[in-house]
RNA sequence: GCCCACGUAGCGCAGGGGUAGCGCACCUCUUUGGUAAAGAGGAGGUCAUGGGUCCGAAUCCCAUCGUGGGCUCCA
């Protein structure tokens, strides 16, 4: 069996084998193999249209059915030159490879500058699809020309491939844009403006549990919690920096009496100022300071996408101030507090990354980075979790931990992050007086758990297509009845849950049962709970769950009793 | 921001140089029906916005705004 990368290259080569085929004037780029399938970019005079894809596939599957063997030969650069002396982009990889000797790989008269492997020749190519042209900058760059990327997939098996066709259904049946909509959860509104989401009242409800669970949980964790404006003077942002290597993220000064004022990207300046109103001891850290914070960022309109790149959002922040001797332990419960609270959602699986020393510019000295980063690592360690290390991934301010976590559909989503700031310390001189009677710099820690509010909102939606399980249900039952006759004892059960804090409606249209069902099933409700004559008689509710279908009848009490159990209260 | 595509009723979509249609939703009436869609009738759109071409523009052109797939960037 060949190996899946391997395969997934050698189809990109016979696309850009059939694109050069249909579209001689094509100058080719690169193409390589990607998680589930593979690219190539193109330099074409017109652009690809969608029906090409087809005709492309048409193509593909000529050149497969040729079955020419993928043949390996060894150049000179200056031969290399010679044979792909029309491609520019060839010209311009070999003119930067530092080996003398490069590899084309040949196959049916196609030759494309490669390292390969390759598959042994074309049959062996597996199951493939192209899905999409897009427009990408030659070797990702901003300032070089944008070339015409087309995305396939390519499986070993058929069967490999309509799973994985299926899966891109399923996740487009859970898109959080197309279940917002009708689920009534949010929206984004042009006459708005891009970016800034409205949340409609089953949304803000939703919300509304998860930032209680939030502060709750917080508070009851050590944390103490604040509250900062949205706008602040610009020099508050000249003293943090922001305005210095931020200024692209953040919107334009507004006057205020003769003063620039800005709206705050990030919320650790008040924080800072916070601290500052006194003189802190060592014998009050760590202090931990939190706030469901929402700023507003300039995000460049191609990034904008449903609530998970927006313009307006809050951050579920916090900022820790230690001393050094407290990173370790503090680190630490950090992350077990993470880990804890995106298990209460639902999110067990995860990827964990630890970002270290950048190359480049970077603030703080070298031994506290090296304190910082190790106490990152002994934390991950100590917790027993396992992780990757992305060398220089930090930011200029200090090291970081980002957790990344897995939905039901495997997909990953960066949501926690812990990092270490050895900046803003500085630029506010915020100091602590010690046991030895001085002042000293203190380490401050800023970290998110869910990221922002609105992105973790989004996940949670695709996550569970839509259907939240019961304590983050914003109407946790409907009740149905069946006839009008029914409605006065349809109202008593909903005062009935409704007084013992659960959240009920009572669905009193003019409609059959059935339209009932069928709408309160793709409104997602975890429980309906019909009554008719036969249950005004025993004084009971007929209960149908979301997900498992008709339950029978049983006393309101019994229910109730149910609910809280699963709810675990 | 960049490349391409798209923007028609609340939603999903047809149509396309001679001032608009379908389904669902909505409203009214009939119906009072037992676990995923009862029946009939009605209302609703200056075809994203602003310019231009044309006797005439929703349709063609330009710009702007927005959306989608990507690139770059990131919570």
């Amino acid at each position: 069996m060949e190996n899946i990368e391997t395969i997934r290259h050698s189809t990109a080569h016979v696309m850009a084998h059939a694109v050069e085929n249909l579209f001689p004037d094509v100058k080719i780029a690169i193409g390589p193999s990607i998680d589930d399938g593979f690219y190539y970019d193109f330099d074409k005079s017109t652009p690809f249209v969608p029906e090409d894809l087809a005709k492309i596939e048409k193509e593909m599957t000529r050149v497969v059915k040729k079955n020419s063997p993928f043949v390996r030969r060894e150049v000179t650069k200056a031969e290399a030159k010679e044979i792909f002396k029309d491609q520019p982009y060839k010209l311009e990889l070999i003119r930067d490879l530092e080996d003398e000797t490069l590899t084309v790989y040949e196959e049916g008269g196609f030759v494309d500058l490669c390292r390969g492997p390759h598959v042994e020749a074309t049959r062996k190519v597996g199951a493939f699809k192209l899905l999409s042209i897009a427009g990408a900058y030659w070797r990702g760059d901003e300032k070089n020309p944008m070339l015409q990327r087309i995305y396939g997939t390519a499986w070993a098996t058929k069967e490999e491939l309509e799973e994985h066709l299926h899966k891109l259904e399923e996740a487009e049946r859970r898109d959080h844009r197309k279940l917002g909509r009708e689920l009534e959860l949010y929206s984004i509104e042009d006459e708005v403006g891009a970016g800034l989401v409205l949340w409609h009242p089953k949304g803000a409800l939703i919300r509304k549990i998860i930032e209680d669970y939030w502060r709750d949980a917080h508070y009851k964790g050590g944390y103490d919690l604040v509250q900062t404006p949205h706008i602040a003077r610009q020099e508050l942002w000249v003293t943090s920096g922001h305005l210095d290597f931020y200024s692209e993220g953040m919107y334009g000064p507004m006057e205020v009496e003769g003063q620039p004022y800005r709206i705050k990207p990030m919320n650790c300046p008040f924080h800072l100022a916070i601290y500052k109103t006194r003189l802190r001891s060592y014998r009050e850290f760590p202090i931990r300071w939190a706030e469901l914070g929402t700023v507003y960022r300039f995000e460049r309109s191609g990034t904008l996408h449903g609530l998970m790149r927006v313009r307006g959002f809050t951050q579920d922040d916090a900022h820790i101030f230690l001393t050094p001797d407290q990173l370790d332990s503090e680190i630490e419960r950090t992350l077990r507090f993470s880990i804890e609270m995106l298990a209460a959602f639902g999110f067990t699986e995860y990827d964990i990354y630890l970002s270290t020393k950048p190359d480049g510019k970077y603030v703080g000295s070298d031994e506290s980075w090296e304190q910082a980063t190790n106490a990152l690592r002994t934390s991950l360690e100590a917790a027993g979790l396992e992780y990757k290390v992305d060398e220089g991934g930090g930011a200029f301010y200090g090291p970081k931990i980002d957790i990344k976590i897995k939905d039901a559909i495997g997909r990953i989503w960066q949501c926690s992050t812990i990092q270490v700031d050895f900046n803003e310390p500085e630029r506010f001189d915020i100091t602590y007086i010690a046991d030895d009677g001085k002042a000293h710099r203190p380490i401050m820690i800023h970290r998110a758990l869910l990221g922002s509010i609105e992105r973790f909102f989004g996940v949670l939606v695709e996550h569970y297509a839509g259907a939240f399980p019961l304590w983050l249900a914003p109407v946790q039952a409907v009740i149905l009845p069946i006839a009008d006759r029914h409605q006065d004892y349809a109202h008593s059960v909903a005062e009935k849950l409704s007084a013992k804090g659960f959240r009920v409606k009572v669905d009193v249209r003019n409609e059959k049962t059935g339209y009932k069902i069928r709408e309160a099933q793709v409104q997602k409700i975890p429980y309906m709970l019909v009554v008719g004559d036969r249950e005004v008689e025993s004084e009971e509710i007929s209960v149908r769950s979301r997900d498992l279908g008709d339950l029978g009848s049983k006393g309101v009490d019994q229910f109730a009793g149910e609910l809280s159990t699963e709810l675990g209260s």
